[in-house]
DNA sequence: CTGTATCCTGGATGATACTG
DNA sequence: CAGTATCATCCAGGATACAG
């Protein structure tokens, strides 16, 4: 009985903790999810920094979607649009502080990334 | 000239190191990308086993698009499906270690969740 | 309860051409 | 170089109904 009781607020507390956790990583991927927001923050934290220069980089990604991709992040505060006036006008975009809070979870992504594909390589040996 | 050079094969090596770390963030993405399966394997990982368990924590999902993730986290090695006879049959879904490896995924993405969530809101009662 | 079958729509993306 | 405009396409996902 206590038992059950006990059960139950465990249960309690714990979907409660569920719905948390559950919130957090939507909130996340709501603002860094998609196939390359973090492709272009890991982009320009190598030093790219022009627009032609990213989209070289980031393998595949179209100038129209790159350019809207620029704007949201930059919307949303992980990057800046730097324009110098000279002949011609040279863009820049750099990075801002709320980028790098985003480091642990590159950095645990690419590690990630990079066992799943030793993964995949041994399994597709593997199987003939 | 020396620096020059030096340059160059620094930011040679550089850029294939951008280049291995972008393609290990597209092969995560490949695999975990989407709006679900992190958060599938999250309510997974508190215990939900049943179809319906799994859809109720995870607040959005359709029964179709459930279903469907639940076949390629299977096929990819995440969860394996589990029927036992009996009246009526039972079936339920349980993380295999693979989901574990994503343990570092996960908590660094919650843990941007929640701060970015406390940022946003910060920013929504500065603005008026 | 645990799904599958259909149908359908919006938004994301690709292709291509064009501009200052 | 750094984009924008336009059009066509595709598909993830929602709604609903149904089935074992």
């Amino acid at each position: 009985m206590a038992d059950t009781q006990e059960n139950q607020i465990d249960n309690k507390a714990f979907t409660e903790e569920c719905h948390k956790v559950l919130m957090a990583m939507s909130d996340a991927l709501y603002a860094i999810g998609g196939k390359w927001k973090l492709m272009i923050i890991i982009a320009m934290g190598r030093g790219n920094k022009r627009f032609t220069e990213i989209q070289r980089q980031v393998a595949g990604i179209s100038a129209r979607v790159l350019s809207s991709e620029l704007k949201e992040l930059e919307m949303n505060g992980f990057i800046i649009k730097k324009v110098e006036n000279g002949y011609p006008v040279t863009i820049e975009y750099e990075l801002l502080p709320y980028s790098y809070t985003l480091e642990e979870v590159v950095a645990a992504m690419t590690k990630w990334g990079m066992q799943h594909r030793e993964k995949v390589k041994a399994e597709m040996s593997a199987e003939k």
